[in-house]
This record gives structure tokens, C-alpha cells and sequence, in this order.
DNA sequence: AATGAATGAGCCTTCATTCAT
DNA sequence: GATGAATGAAGGCTCATTCAT
């Protein structure tokens, strides 16, 4: 009643009787609140607020709000594999494969701070809710697979040294492209931010690719 | 566990009449919850149980939550700081001094699992801790001096190629090593944890080295 | 008297499930304490206790301590005010009309003793949150008309003097018999209290109406 | 040590080793906060910082907040009355004698607003201090005695008329003098400050002054 | 005569959640 | 499928005061 001015605010929302939008829409302002303040900085009400709708629908369709933080995690991870899967590297050479794999890798986690943020968060939890989802467990190995054949291809081609790990590559990839996204505030308070100018990410994405290939080339 | 049982916990406490000592317990029990939870997720009564102190005293001390959170960050940083001090790579050849540095930097975060979360948290929160702790601006260059010491004699010398930015390479080997520890949770629960293994982190730092030494080789 | 001890006292709740009901009787309780013990003086606890509801619901009602203040503070002007609406002076000659409006004053201070001492207590914060309640402002008027018809009428009459201000009659009237009330502990304890027993009331009131009366009447 | 920055700003203190100075300079600083807020409303951190010494300090001559409380209390109509005994009315005519009065009361409560507050803010305690204060029983009458030599003569002479009341005068005069600055705040809001203009004064002085003489003038 | 260190008790407020329809 | 009303539990913080020298 006085807690929250819901009452009037109901009246505009669209999704009146949809479910499903009423669902994706408490799942999308979840994702903003919890990359922005993590599980434990977040309050339900700021995620009813954000929406319009009360804290009381939240608890409806997600039970409570680690439910509903698992939700968010859940998505968070498929919308990543789906973008993931658009990638298509076939037919080009290793050396240009790769360099636009790291490319992607370095692109799109620039441009979805909001999941960088999640996974900080879900790391500061010890990976404890991913571990419970079991649909993260099976797939998110499209990448390796991709990794392995290039690295067969480069391999066989002479370009690259034979031994290889596609996983540790991968792991050396996502190193390099999520800490430019997760410790910025860090790293440029203490060093200055020249390093993030649009400049600066232009110059350090063509290092990380010279520094990832320059690793795999066969001397 | 209620908080009157403290009473004849007090009796214990060693450093009654001692601030200095008080001081730096409170700020040790904080670090390890700060840590483990992150400034929204820590309980000032837990930090003030893992020490048999009362909340009052931490208050006391320190002002308020967020005041104990930012001398815990400020002493973290000024720990780290002091450790790089330590490293002593004159002398050694430019290819020989880079490999330490970077085996140094990767064992050293391996080893303060703590301080890595406490920036792992102060990005979460956009870094404005570290923004208002005036004492961390200024410092913290001492490895940016080394690194730039290393690649004048190894350009000199012939062995690594000309226009390597210091400041960059600081960050290729903080991010590789800092994401080792950071993000080794959701990492290992998608990727299994091979990498992870004691086996596994051995190679992996020595994989870490190559690719850092062969991104600044000469060709 | 501990909080828990609430959880029996609840059950004997009538005013469940009516929201306007709550909030009266919380309103009740407030101007209760507020009027004992001011606004700092006053423990939110002792309100909650005084009704057999949880502070919770205070704050569920009336956001926080001093939201619950300006309400009470709201209520009781308004109380006043419609009080003062029901006195009818109509037809009455100048004097007479005085006369009973000073002493409709006097009876009402004396009999509204919380509602003085909030406005003592307001005075004390320097009418701050009276000065934030814009419903306030506007009216408060219907008095001074009143005083203006009955100084218009004893002019036309002859029985007043010319220039009389009706503002500050109305000041006069009103401190005399707020002063009655706010100041009657310490000046019986300087003074004695014969003053303040039935008999001295009554003389008093009547002394009151003599002085303003005489302080209009034309020589 | 973190609480308060007492331990630098001591050094300034001229006071040093002298008890006297060190009991005026708190009481004198209490008085300043306990008319600003009231009993409960004051911190005697509050008092402490406004003269750079510790609470400590104050609990070592006072005892606790109460006992500083009764102190103030008991100075500040002390020094009321000093001032009461100082305004010479001898030989003076009745009315100008009673209109001096009333002027200098006026007067005297506009200039010791500090000393109102203090009174209102007992008021709101009952005068629970003032009625322990056994030192303000017994005096305090001078004005009192003043009045009813004014009113001897006033009625000898066959101006004033009989029967009058020189406590009843007193407490007129003090009621008038009083409300002007107790409640000052709230009346200005309600119906705007023009009595409260420094012409605004000056007009309401004569006629407090008018109102009272008037209402004691044989007719 | 004075003080640095410490503290028990309690304050206002917030949080996720459930009750009842 | 949806919601207005209510709430237990705890959270950060503040207060006057005392301990110990």
C-alpha cells in the first residue's frame, strides 16, 4: 500500500495475461539488476520496480530469488551459446580461423558486460548455482570442437606446432578477452585507462590475437 | 551462536588494550568474509564472530561497513604491492627475467586466492572503493619500471622486437593469471577441471610463459 | 516485555485485513507517544507495543519514524481545524462573540493537551516538518475571518476601537491559552500551583476573556 | 581513537588544569545543544566536539547526561533571575512601572531564546527536573513582589482597579512574552511571518503592552 | 585531575517471503 | 492466473556509559 505505488503503476504494463512475457520480463530485469549488484547486492524490489509489477509476482513465477538468479544464470549462458554458434569459421585457413575466433571471443564479451558481470558474480559464489544447473553441464563444448579443428588443420597444414590443447587455447582466449571487460574499473584506477580508449581496445585486439597465434606457430 | 555468548569468549582475547593489535585482527577476520562474500554479502556480526569481538567494536574502529571495507582493500593492495617489491630480477637476461616475472605473478595470485576475490568484488562494484582510496593511485608502477627495464635490454640485445608496450604486457600476464584464480568455478564446472588439477596448473603456467615470451620475440 | 512476546498479543487483533483501520490506530498510538515524548524522545518500539502490532508495520504503513510524524502531526492540525469549523458565532453581538471565541479557544487548548504538546515539539525542531506538509499551509484561516467579522462588526457598533488587527488577536488569544497548557509544568513548580486547580482555571479563563476584551473595547 | 579526533584538538584547549573553566565551558556548550534539541534530541558527543574535548570529560564532572541536563537547567534560571533583579522600577508611576515590565519581559525572552527552549523542553519532560532542582523552589518571586507593590500602589492611587491578581498579572505577561518566541516556527508557518518582521515586533511589543495595562485600569 | 580504550543495550530500518483471498 | 496485506528475522549503526590506568 504505501511501501510501493504498483497500484497505479499496473495499469500500463503490455503483458496483462501473457504469461510467458510476463516471464521473460521479470527474467530481463533480473539480468540487469543482477549483473549490476550480484545475488547478494541485488533487492527483489528493485527488479519488481524496474517492471512495474510487484515483488509478490516475482515470488509466483520464480519461488524465490535464488530461483530466480538461476533463471537469469541459465539464459545468460544459453543467449552466449546460441551467439556461439553463429560463428562459422569453416573453410578458412588456421591462422585466419583462429585470429577470428579470438576476434569474436574479444568482441563479444565487450559487448555483454552485463554476462561478464554475471559469471564475476556467480565465480564470487563459487560457481555454487552453475553447478546445480544441469543444462550448462553437457554442452558449451561447440567452441572446443571448433578449437580442435583448427588446430588439427593448422597442424597438419605445418603452420602450428604439434601438442596443442584446444581446451587450454580456449581457456588462454577467454583469459585475455573477459579480464578486459571484468577489472577495467580496477586496472584503470591503478594504471590509468589509456588502455580503454576505443584506440586503446583496437590496438589491444590485435595484440591478443598476435600473442594467442604467436603461441600455436610452429618456428 | 547468539551474540551474548561472546561474553565469555572476551575472556579469551589476547590483545585487550592493545588498538594496533585489535585493529589488525578485525581487519584480517574482515578480509576473510570480505572475500568469501563481497561487501553486500558480508555480515559485520560474522566478522566480529570470527574474532569473539562485538560488532561495536568493529564501529568502533572503523566507522562503518563500508570504511572497514575500504582500509581492508587498501592494506590488500598495499600487501601485494610489498610482495612485488621483493622480486629481484636484476641481472638476469631479458628472456630469463620476463619468464620469472610472469611465474612469479601467476604463483603469487595462485597463492592470495583472497586479494583476487577482493578485486574481483571492487569491479563488481564499478570500482569506486579503489576510485576513492587516494593512497592506490600514485604506487603500483614499480612492475610497470621492471617490465619497461626488461623490454629496453631485450630490444636492445636484439632478441625482442621493438614497440612492446610495457603497460600492455603487464596486462596480458595479469589477466592470464588473475583468471586463473577468478574464474576457475564456472571455468571447471563447464570445462571439467583438468585444468585445475595440480598437474594441470603446472602446465599451464608453463604454457602461460611461452605465450608471453613468444608474443614479444623477435622474429 | 520482550518483541516475541507479541506473537500471543496478535491474535487478539480486530482490525485484520483492514488496511485504513491499521493505519488509524497506528496513527493513534503515534500521536500518543510523539505528544509524550517527542519525536526523538519517542521509541517506534513503544508505538508498536501501545497497539499489539510489530514495528514492521509501521514502516510498512508510514515508510519511517518521521513520515509517521507528519502524518500525526497532519491529523492533529486537521483534528483542529474541523474543531474550530463546528464553532458557530453567527448573530452573536461583537463582544458576546469574543468572548466565546476565547474561551472556545482556552477549553479547546486545555482539553487537547497531546495536541499541544506535538506543537510545543514542533516548535522545538523549528517547525520543519510543519513547514514540509503543504496541506498545511493553505488554510488555518477560518479563524481570523471569524475575527475580522466580530472586529468589522464592534467597530460599525462602536463598542471597538478602529485598527484592530484580527491576526493579532488571534496571536494574543492563542498564546494566552496555549501558554495555559505547554508551560503549566514548570511554572507550578516556581509558582505554586494554585493557578492550575479547577477554581484558578475557571478564573483564569475568565480574566483571559476580560483582557482581550479590554484590550479591543473602545474608550 | 577512530571515534573522534579529540586527541589532536586538545592541545588547543586554554583551558587546560583549570576545573572552573573546563565545568563553564561544558555547560555552557550543553546549554547551546539542549536548547537546540532538547534532552533526548542531544548527543553528548555533540557537546563534547563543540569545545574539542572528550565525552570522557563530561561524564567526569556531570556525572551523566541527566545530571549535566539539571545543571544547565539550574544555571539558566539562574541567571533569568539575575537578570530579573537588575530592571529598577522604584518610584516609577504604576503604569509606566507596569508597562516597563512588560517591555523588559518581552525584551528579555526575545533575547534568550535559548533560554525558552530550555523551558519548553522541560515542559515536554513535566518539569520532572525542574521539580527535583530543589534550588529554584524557593526564589524566583522577586517579580512576583515587584508586581504587587506596582498593583498597591496602582489601586491606591485609583487607577488600576481592585482586587487584582499579581501572580495572574505575571503569568499574563509571562504567556505573551513566552509564546512570542516558542512558537514563533510554527505560527510564521500557518499564517505567514509579518508579526514576526522586526516592525512586526515593535508593534506587538505595545501591544502586549496595551492588552495588559488595559486589563488592569480601574474604569 | 584526567584520559584512552572499550562496551551493553537498544535504535531505526530493511530484506525476502508468506498469508489469505 | 493473480494480488493486496502482512511479517519474522536480521541488518547496520548509535547511544550513553564504564573500565582501567
Amino acid at each position: 500500500m504505501t511501501e510501493s505505488s504498483d497500484a497505479e503503476n499496473k495499469r500500463v504494463r503490455s503483458w496483462k495475461q501473457d504469461p510467458e512475457a510476463v516471464r521473460a520480463d521479470i527474467l530481463r530485469a533480473a539480468k540487469t539488476e543482477f549483473a549490476k549488484h550480484g545475488l547478494a547486492g541485488t533487492r527483489v524490489k528493485d527488479i519488481a520496480d524496474r517492471i512495474q509489477t510487484s515483488r509478490r509476482m516475482i515470488f509466483y513465477y520464480f519461488s524465490d530469488k535464488e530461483g530466480l538468479y538461476r533463471a537469469v544464470l541459465e539464459e545468460a549462458y544459453k543467449s552466449v551459446r546460441e551467439a556461439e554458434e553463429e560463428l562459422n569459421l569453416d573453410g578458412l585457413p588456421p591462422i585466419k580461423a583462429l585470429s577470428k575466433l579470438v576476434e569474436f571471443t574479444f568482441d563479444h564479451h565487450r559487448q555483454n558486460e552485463d554476462f561478464i558481470r554475471l559469471v564475476m558474480n556467480e565465480n564470487m559464489l563459487n560457481g555454487q548455482y552453475i553447478t546445480q544447473s544441469t543444462s550448462l553441464h553437457i554442452t558449451n563444448t561447440k567452441v572446443i570442437k571448433q578449437l580442435s579443428r583448427i588446430c588439427e588443420a593448422g597442424v597438419k597444414e605445418g603452420v602450428f606446432k604439434p601438442g596443442l590443447s584446444p581446451l587450454e587455447l580456449h581457456w588462454q582466449i577467454s583469459a585475455l578477452s573477459f579480464f578486459n571487460v571484468s577489472n577495467r574499473s580496477t586496472f584503470s584506477v591503478i594504471f590509468g585507462n589509456e588502455l580503454f580508449s576505443e584506440d586503446g581496445q583496437v590496438t589491444m585486439r590485435q595484440h591478443i590475437v598476435d600473442c594467442i597465434v604467436s603461441s600455436v606457430l610452429a618456428k
